[in-house]
DNA sequence: TAGCCTACCAAGCACTTGCTTGGGAGGTCC
DNA sequence: GGACCTCCCAAGCAAGTGCTTGGTAGGCTA
């Protein structure tokens, strides 16, 4: 009925995790059956059973050990004592190696978040995306106060520019490519902060 | 069996059309089922079929004439005569403009592109993404050789970067907002142009 | 007024979905 | 060597899926 009585015990659960999550970034939540998950990892459907309660639980679990793990890192960086544009680019490189390590989870996020967060059991995706939006904009505003950023800036729309480029790049972003994380980070960061232009 | 013969004589078979790609970009296409399109046009489900041949069918039809609309626009600024950085700029305003009038299409092909473009029937949008990358590719180039973009430019990434922004508004932009769809591209130019940087 | 058309209903079919039930093989512990 | 545990299989259920079928009401045309 309950999977093991310490979680971490078992690594078979850990992998059968890991399958599902893969599947659910890349097909997306509602179109993985648990069949698929099933056949991914060699066993029947029904075997999944054992080791978790429901297809939700799967997901749920994936979301929420990953945002902890995230945005402990992104208080780390607000508390640091560094000045305010250091701060703006190690949160953007924070937010590319979370790409590459948790590749899973962060498309996850974004494809099904505003999905799943009509349900009562995801309510916390939205404090999550609360708690996001005032890591970046006390970031932005420290940067305009400390004269690093521009000060004719939309702050909101800021926000969601800066939000938006960094994590629609789970899209085409693929571990192991051409590029490192760090390397995208970097290209990144010189257009978001410089621009395009001459 | 068949639509009207006349596809556009009928302003019946447009309405429903309009509410399946509300719905279809509202809650995902394979998320969307016949009756919520049928209980959303106050009919049965069975009756759609006098309308279309299959649910694939209506999101094949939004998707394409919304397509080759969108792309009709785009080889226009290409053709046109003027200075490279007024094209970017009108290729940019152009693209929100499309958020703003095609709202579901936009996001439908956002959100569904990757699932649909698997079926032999959407291969076109592969073709698509193709001709958008040659069109930003050319754009970005000649920005470059005119002196009017940063020479240093990784290109591929530049063209992800800049198509990545312009579309993702989908996800947070609503018609009738406070900020019409071209102050929303003044805001984006800006930043992309100049950056946030002092 | 006969024939045809558009737009729809009522019922249901074949299939897929998440999940349940009962049980069994192989190992571990005392 | 008996009791327990982990991990899985075999079979199936109830709900939901896209789509089909036969039929009907009301309008338009010759």
């Amino acid at each position: 009925m309950s999977a093991a009585s310490t979680p971490e015990a078992t690594n078979r659960r850990a992998e059968l995790l890991r399958i599902a999550g893969d599947l659910f970034a890349e097909k997306g939540f509602r179109n993985t059956t648990v069949r698929d998950i099933a056949d991914a990892a060699g066993i029947l459907s029904g075997s999944l059973y054992h080791h978790f309660d429901s297809k939700e639980s799967m997901v749920d679990e994936l979301l929420q050990s990953f945002q902890s793990e995230l945005f402990a890192a992104y208080d780390e960086i607000l508390a640091s004592e560094q000045p305010a544009r250091a701060k703006i680019e190690a949160a953007v490189r924070l937010s590319f190696a979370a790409i590459d390590q948790h590749h899973a989870e962060v498309a996850i996020f974004q494809n099904e978040a505003d999905q799943l967060g009509r349900l009562e059991r995801f309510s916390y995706l939205a404090d999550r995306n609360k708690q996001s939006r005032e890591v970046w904009m006390t970031l932005l505003r420290e940067g305009i106060s400390s004269g690093a950023l521009r000060a004719d800036l939309d702050l909101e729309l800021a926000y969601r520019f800066v939000r938006d480029t960094v994590w629609v790049a789970v899209r085409w972003y693929r571990p192991g490519g051409d590029l490192t994380h760090d390397q995208v980070a970097d290209q990144y960061l010189t257009i978001l902060l410089d621009g395009i232009a001459s």
